[in-house]
DNA sequence: CTGTTAGCGCATTCAA
DNA sequence: TTGAATGCGCTAACAG
């Protein structure tokens, strides 16, 4: 009887009893299938995360989950692998699986994808990216003022000659953090040298890429403090 | 129509047309709940994890998801975080969620949760650890051969003081990783020095505790090669 | 080839 | 307080 498991109606002991016991002899596991069906709701939320297979991320999924977890909702992780093309099959899976909600942390220009979810009224928590027209929640850390704090702890230090390396620099935390790094220069005083500013396509294998330039880096005359955003 | 999405009945094309243009119109996304009621098959795969947040699991989590997918299955992803109750918390969701089978990479002791989804019918893959007796699916890695091999490399260099370290050393996967490197060093008449074995209780932090052990062992007096398992 | 129907397991009515 | 009936959206079986 679903009033004796979800307790949401007056049941007798005595009935309540006799079910609990029918439940563990018949190894009874309510169907969250079939529950779903009926309430419309299936305390699921998706989550969307370019790779789990990386430090912040990793970290990053794995508190989502832990939480979800604690307030009974189940995470289903879905590793977009940067491909935009996969995050869409995902969007299309997470809308036939009736997901509760779903949380972005999105590289490519999702907004298609973000779109089709709110048509379907279903809510959508954009991390570390904006959409500021779409009714979306968003999730944002001070990107400028990391960038700016870091740039004057460097000139803190002394040093003069700073050089910036960043990949996908026209994009929203990105490029916030950029200015705000250069705006540190800027409020120093310091002359922004045009070849300080090393900057990796986004096509690019980012890894590697921001090795070969911080070496190229450190081959140049001077001491030169580096800074990667 | 359910024949046109999954084209396993024959359809005139007339009709077909009709049913995707509506389907269009309408924004129409099959709703997969009520789909895996109706199968009693949900296309979803259970993948228990002591964490996602580690390298090499990370990587295994990532390749079990892909290829799923690419299969057109959805790996739940469960982080167990080495707990026993988390697990078996997990077991019971998925369970409920009437998943079309398990993938496990147990650190615990989980046989009775394998059991209880045997007793159900869902089909259990062991990762890295042996349940003989019960009706699993298991993939074993090369362990004796991997500690065999490491340690003649080591010999094979020269070295002849060779220390190793150890956590979870009474645990399947590293007893036979340990059993082939002890046999690599008999097997080339090199004495077994019993302080040369250092192993980590499991109630340690590993990491840490490696590290401190490591370290101590730089320390001793004589050329050493180290070993870590 | 196509329309109709029953039932998957549950939660929510409505009666009793 | 409890039993019985309905329908969530789908697919498989059965007619047509």
């Amino acid at each position: 009887m679903s009033r004796v498991i979800n307790g949401n109606y007056p049941v007798s002991d005595d009935l309540r009893g006799r079910v609990q016991q029918a439940m563990e002899q018949l190894e009874y596991h309510p169907n969250a299938i079939a529950r779903g069906l009926r309430r419309q709701q299936t305390q699921s939320i998706g989550v969307l995360i370019p790779q789990v297979n990386d430090s912040y991320l990793g970290m990053f999924s794995h508190i989502v989950e832990k939480t979800l977890f604690a307030h009974h909702y189940r995470a289903l992780l879905c590793s977009t692998e940067e491909s935009l093309e996969k995050e869409t099959a995902y969007i299309e899976s997470l809308l036939q699986q009736r997901v509760d909600g779903v949380i972005m942390f999105p590289r490519a220009h999702s907004r298609q994808n973000v779109e089709r979810l709110l048509k379907q009224d279903i809510p959508v928590v954009m991390i570390e990216r904006k959409l500021p027209d779409l009714p979306v929640h968003h999730v944002l850390v001070k990107n400028y003022e990391g960038g700016y704090i870091g740039m004057r702890h460097l000139i803190d230090l002394g040093h003069r000659n700073i050089a910036l390396i960043a990949a996908y620099f026209e994009t929203y935390p990105i490029s916030e953090r950029i200015q705000g790094a250069l705006d540190a220069k800027r409020d120093a005083g310091i002359v922004l040298n045009p070849e300080d500013f090393l900057s990796i396509k986004s096509e690019e294998r980012r890894f590697e890429i921001g090795y070969r330039l911080a070496v190229e880096i450190l081959k140049r005359p001077h001491d030169r403090a580096r800074f990667s955003l």
